[in-house]
DNA sequence: TTGGATATACAAAGATCTTAGTATTTACTG
DNA sequence: CAGTAAATACTAAGATCTTTGTATATCCAA
């Protein structure tokens, strides 16, 4: 028998709306269509039925403005990255997200600057955490 | 009309499997079959169709000893961790790496010990950089 | 107030994913 | 050499994903 699986992650597309949303801060079927890149075209029907499956998934909310919906991200970016490291974190890093940063930091072309930035977050976070 | 898209990405199941495959370094059906959790029952014949289908992707190849198939993932682990994290950085941060280290170092589930490891990387990472 | 444009509701086609069953092949063993 | 255990080949069911069409509702303008 399978799972009813509760769906904590966002599909492809989804994360393709969820992003312009996130952008937006809320906005309608149109406004999303709109901001996609015009190579993508999708029927306005596409996306209104997107947007109506990701509120049954609960990851949007509605509200009727007229006789249009204005749909509203659940999570916040942030939550939702955090959320993603994690669970990336657990299937293909061992569950040790310093095995991930090192990945990262070890092929990807990051600035000193960057990596800078990140121990100067680190260092911070690390004094908050004595204090 | 929908594109023959190359499926790039393990599939959640694919994911599973190949990660054994990794720890073994080459692997039969019945070999990955062992390694999952006991709770995971999976017909064999389940098994067999899925690492078939893996190789139909390109993510293994197989070699016959006798009667049996091994298989040997094709990609690294390594190199599929660089491909997934560039994916997750293009898809979810806006292309720059850093803005996801930072997320993960924001996150608050991270111990003491893994924000140092992860600072001692960074330390190592910019002493090479400069000499 | 009625016609046209735009939005929603619903059904569904076709793809992929996950899982397993049935039939066939293969190798060993008595 | 025949029988059995185990592997492979193939088919397919049922779930989810992506996309769209058709029917209906809603608002605004002439």
């Amino acid at each position: 028998m399978r799972q009813k699986k509760k769906s904590e992650f966002l599909t492809e597309v989804e994360l393709e709306f969820m992003t312009e949303l996130w952008a937006l801060g809320a906005g309608t079927v149109r406004d999303i269509l709109t901001e996609l890149p015009p190579e993508r075209n999708l029927a306005y029907t596409s996306g209104a039925t997107i947007l109506r499956i990701m509120e049954q998934k609960g990851f949007v909310t509605s509200e009727k403005q007229g006789k249009t919906f204005v749909y509203k991200p659940v999570l916040a970016k942030d939550a939702y990255q955090s959320k993603t490291l994690r669970n990336l974190s657990d299937k293909l890093f061992d569950g040790t997200p310093a095995s991930l940063v090192a990945r990262l930091v070890d092929d990807q072309g990051m600035s000193e600057e960057a990596l800078e930035e990140i121990r100067a977050l680190l260092d911070r976070r690390l004094k908050d955490n004595d204090s």
